[in-house]
DNA sequence: ATCGTATCGTAACATTGTTATAAAACGAAT
DNA sequence: ATTCGTTTTATAACAATGTTACGATACGAT
């Protein structure tokens, strides 16, 4: 679908502000009402848009390995995270941030985009099973304490909300393994 | 100022979508050159709204008291911090969420926004003094983990993209103290 | 009382998403 | 091969948005 490809380079390129769909249509070639047929409207393309961000975003978590070490796993996920939010950038505040008012997902694309927290709650799964992290929680927990702290500092960081003079990605990696350690059985 | 109370009305209620121009100046029985006059356009008047927004943000954290146990105030803060963007939910977005295009504070309000931050640092440096925190890392980041936890899991909460069937104030509240735990001396 | 500035109203303009209507394209069935 | 039905597309219009030009009004200081 060319409308589609079109929309993700006008996304990553200029923004979402750019992604008017009579430009979206004249740089295909067609009319606006094309967007209609094929997806159903503006709110039906951003969450075509939102589905495609999610699916690259799992592919990059899914490359990290798999080690006997649950938790640098962790990390180095939290790191693959950040990296995946800063080249995808416009992708990703469709996914994270409210770009378009009223803009919601599909229960569908929702449950398609929770997909990429699973890999997470399983890691953690293992550091538990494994003895390094505290038992008394529920996987789930765990992991979205580490989700968060790489969506807020990411978030922080896209919207250049964070101290300036910082050096980013080592404080991000020390924020992240500080975090790691608070579920450390001590 | 009639034209910002009833903007922040607005956006309390009904959400930044609602806040059009037209409508604001109905609301308050003038027209929409007055906004032009008074605060120079619809992204000076967001402007003029983020500031109001980390006004009361800063406010409310100030309520916090201050003990002889700094990482406890720090939790103390946290949970202000939720309660805080739970309530004014509206405003929150706008502080912190793209809900207008190509909108960016001006430097001076961002400055003034940067000062919520500050009763963080502080409080944090008081735990590394204390021996409650570890020294080798600044105030600053250790500050910024801790507001990027908040941060993150507030903003998750908000775009409703959070683990359906979960009590969130207890998992919010946990999540803070395991990321405090994380910068403990051992 | 007058002048200058600040504020406001009316109206227009460009741009946005959306929809009605009709034309065209395409595929399947007879 | 033709005909029918569905899908897709083009044109045009509509309502709503932010913005600006122009002129009128109000208001404060000299």
């Amino acid at each position: 679908m060319r409308l589609l490809n079109r929309a993700g380079e006008l996304l990553s390129s200029e923004g979402p502000s750019a992604l008017s769909l009579r430009r979206l249509a004249a740089d295909v070639n067609t009319s606006t009402t094309a967007v209609y047929s094929l997806f159903g409207g503006k709110p039906a393309l951003l969450d075509a848009l939102y589905d495609e961000g999610f699916r690259r975003f799992g592919q990059r978590l899914a490359t990290v390995p798999e080690t006997d070490d649950p938790v640098e796993d962790l990390i180095q996920i939290a790191l693959t995270y950040r990296d995946s939010a800063l080249e995808d950038r416009q992708f990703y505040v469709v996914m994270f941030s409210k770009v378009v008012p009223d803009f919601m997902p599909t229960t569908e694309t929702y449950i398609a985009a929770s997909g990429t927290f699973v890999p997470v709650v399983k890691t953690v799964q293992r550091a538990i099973d494994n003895g390094q992290f505290v038992g008394d929680e529920g996987p789930e927990v765990i992991g979205l304490a580490l989700w968060s702290i790489c969506h807020g500092l990411v978030g922080l960081e896209l919207h250049g909300i964070l101290p300036p003079g910082l050096e980013i990605a080592p404080v991000f990696e020390r924020a992240v393994r500080a975090t790691a350690d608070g579920w450390r059985k001590r």
